[in-house]
DNA sequence: AAAGCGGGGTT
DNA sequence: AACCCAGCTTT
């Protein structure tokens, strides 16, 4: 069989079965760039039913590209809160800016690459599902599906064997079709070509997989050279008050959650400041971060020491009840906050 | 080419 | 405990 035959084969195929089972989601009802865009950026290593959850949050926030384009970079990770990746939200916020200027959306693959926080991918699935551009984007699940597929022996998470799976996807796509064909490529990819235990018994092109229904190359296919070690790490934090007052700081732009709130690791003099109870610690796990986080908490003797220890790190004084207005990360909402509002 | 970036679900 | 999720940017 020629290789022309085969491609065509596995577009049927999947044209087909998309036809049927594409999902109800919700940037598929009315779509527009905004809506698709967001959607991307969303999830970008997140989880369909968690984007799709903060994805009406923040459609219901800011309805369109200007009132992102108008809000506070604060305001904008409040609502990316818990969602992780925080950079995403800044970016969001600073191509947004670009969007308003401009007065329009990007209209190309190229022209949507150059915003803040979207890379090949991003702009491959925006510029196909918005604008019909025959671009292939290749996902995690594209991946997966085309590494079966063809039963690519190479790891995927190197150059060379994404290479190969990004020309093999492109000789797959359907250029009459190029935004239903890769989101028919992800959907089969999320819905029967999945990580563990693939559906093959219902997948529209198990005649053209050379790993279907063959265990041994499916728990092998997609290869991936090493994963790293889950370090461990220790955080010490000091919740400095005065009555109902505490001391809060922003993070760095550029480490771990980058721009959102928390508590200053400067430990306070003990002439100002009367040392309280340790809390109890926290174990807060990460992708390849164990955090072990320990919490001192300390009263200010008066006021002005804690407004002079504030002002000496850089950092703010508020009433602990406005400390739920700010973006925290998951480890303080989740664990600390809840100790904290009782005091 | 590799590191860093979140949080949570699944197995 | 390991892997995965509609990846991107920086070094």
């Amino acid at each position: 069989m020629h290789y022309n035959d085969y491609y065509k084969d596995v577009r049927q195929g999947l044209k087909q079965w998309y036809s049927k089972h594409a999902r109800d989601l919700p940037w598929r009802v009315n779509t527009n760039s905004y809506g698709t865009w967001l959607s991307e950026i969303i999830l970008q290593q997140t989880r369909m039913e968690v984007g799709v959850k903060k994805w009406f949050h923040i459609i219901a926030s800011f309805p369109t590209v200007k009132h992102l384009a108008d809000a506070s970079e604060d305001q904008i990770l409040k609502a990316w809160e818990g969602l992780g990746y925080y950079r995403r939200a800044r970016f969001l916020h600073k191509a947004a800016k670009i969007i308003n200027t401009n007065g329009e959306f990007p209209k190309s693959y190229i022209e949507w690459l150059k915003l803040p926080g979207v890379g090949s991918y991003t702009a491959a699935a925006i510029s196909s599902i918005s604008f019909n551009e025959a671009v292939a984007a290749v996902d995690g699940n594209v991946t997966r599906v085309i590494s079966r597929l063809v039963g690519l022996k190479d790891p995927v998470n190197n150059s060379k064997g994404s290479k190969k799976i990004n020309n093999i996807a492109k000789l797959l796509l359907d250029i009459e079709n190029p935004g239903n064909h890769n989101q028919a490529m992800m959907e089969l990819g999320a819905l029967v070509c999945n990580p563990i235990k693939p559906k093959c018994h219902a997948c529209p092109i198990s005649k053209q997989c050379i790993s279907s229904n063959n265990t041994e190359l499916l728990n092998k296919i997609p290869l991936k050279v090493k994963t790293k070690k889950i370090q461990d790490v220790d955080l010490m934090w000091h919740l400095v008050r005065y009555k109902k007052f505490i001391v809060t700081i922003q993070f760095p732009s550029d480490g771990i959650w980058g721009n959102l709130w928390g508590f200053p690791n400067n430990k306070p003099s003990k002439d100002y400041f009367l040392k309280r109870r340790p809390l109890k610690p926290v174990v807060h796990l990460l992708t390849h971060k164990k955090i072990h986080a320990n919490f001192f908490m300390w009263e200010a003797i008066n006021k002005q020491a804690l407004n002079d220890y504030a002002a000496s790190i850089n950092g703010k004084v508020i009433p602990v009840y406005d400390l739920k207005q700010l973006a925290m990360p998951r480890l303080i909402t989740k664990h600390i906050l809840p100790i904290i509002s009782t005091l």
